[in-house]
DNA sequence: GTTGGAATGTCAACAAGGCTGACGTAAGCT
DNA sequence: AGCTTACGTCAGCCTTGTTGACATTCCAAC
């Protein structure tokens, strides 16, 4: 699996060292800045007796409206059983509303109500000041090469829904 | 919380525009990539029954040998509750050696015996694998990029534990 | 020397959020 | 008519986190 304790790549001008010890950096950055990530969110949540999971979901119900369960299902990579339990609590507690589909009615299509919109912009309020301090600190040319890594790091189909998702933004 | 749809920042040559979009996308961007960087290790722990949990342990012994438990619960961010069932099985398993401290006999002092160290290089071989991959398909730039926005991402007590990790490394 | 507190371990109980398997219903497709 | 799809739900299991209570061991201060 390993191809030695070393290797270079040569690009552009400077000459990058992947040693094991450069990635083993690179992985523990990943592990605690996921923390950070998540850290002002799930104070939130857990004031509210939501999860990280509600998180998720709310997240994409706001980002794509209308979307189907097995959409949504697809992004979050959870069996339906388990989205079900949280968009269950959600709909119930008023935060997501379910219509049955028009063109095929076996379809149920999601979008959050003026509370559910309420409690993403609260989440996603906090996550984006924390994003936007981070970008700020690291500077423009430290973002763009961010985003290229990250993107570079996730599972082909994944990837494919990231870019889909991202190009439908803007 | 928000300070407005959009800000700017001028740094260097290049202007960077924070829009929401902009933001939402690292979000977004940050929640693929750790999915397919715990991708790779998930499927080889959970053969072996084993969950991430473990992983983090045995990666973060084999990071600093001879670590308290009450280092190790700092690092990682759980009760030591937590931490003990995951170090239980470990131990009972032959991976993980617990020596009673010399000096404090309080202390216990964890170790990879040459089992654990086996599964640890198995993890952190497919780790770096797909790290390099990344870093190889972004480029040198980029991944200066990347680490300086992890590392702005960090909380402050993380980010003081992480820069120790790292500066202990070389 | 005794004692207070720190470090560790353990038991119990619980919750969130994953999972599998099975089953039901309604709707659409061939 | 019959197969498939989309969705919901019940039951049960696992991992991994939590809190609370309590025992042990041992250092350090008094």
């Amino acid at each position: 699996m390993s191809e030695g304790r070393t290797a270079q790549v040569y690009s552009g001008e400077s000459l990058l060292f992947l040693t094991d010890e450069q990635l083993r950096q690179g992985i523990e950055a990943m592990f605690f800045a996921y923390r950070g990530f998540t850290a002002d969110p799930d104070r939130i949540l857990s004031d509210k007796g939501y999860g990280r999971a509600h998180h998720r979901a709310v997240h994409f119900i706001n980002r794509a409206p209308g979307t189907t369960v097995n959409n949504l299902l697809a992004i979050l990579g959870v069996t339906k059983q388990s989205l079900n339990r949280v968009l269950r609590t959600l709909i119930e507690d008023g935060l997501v509303e379910s219509r049955v589909g028009t063109a095929d009615k076996r379809e149920r299509h999601l979008f959050l109500t003026a509370e559910g919109k309420e409690l993403e912009a609260e989440l996603s309020d906090a996550q984006r000041a924390r994003m936007r301090a981070a970008y700020r600190e690291a500077g423009p040319e430290a973002v763009a090469g961010f985003r290229q890594v990250l993107e570079a790091m996730m599972d082909g189909d994944l990837r494919r829904t990231f870019v889909r998702l991202r190009d439908s933004g803007q």
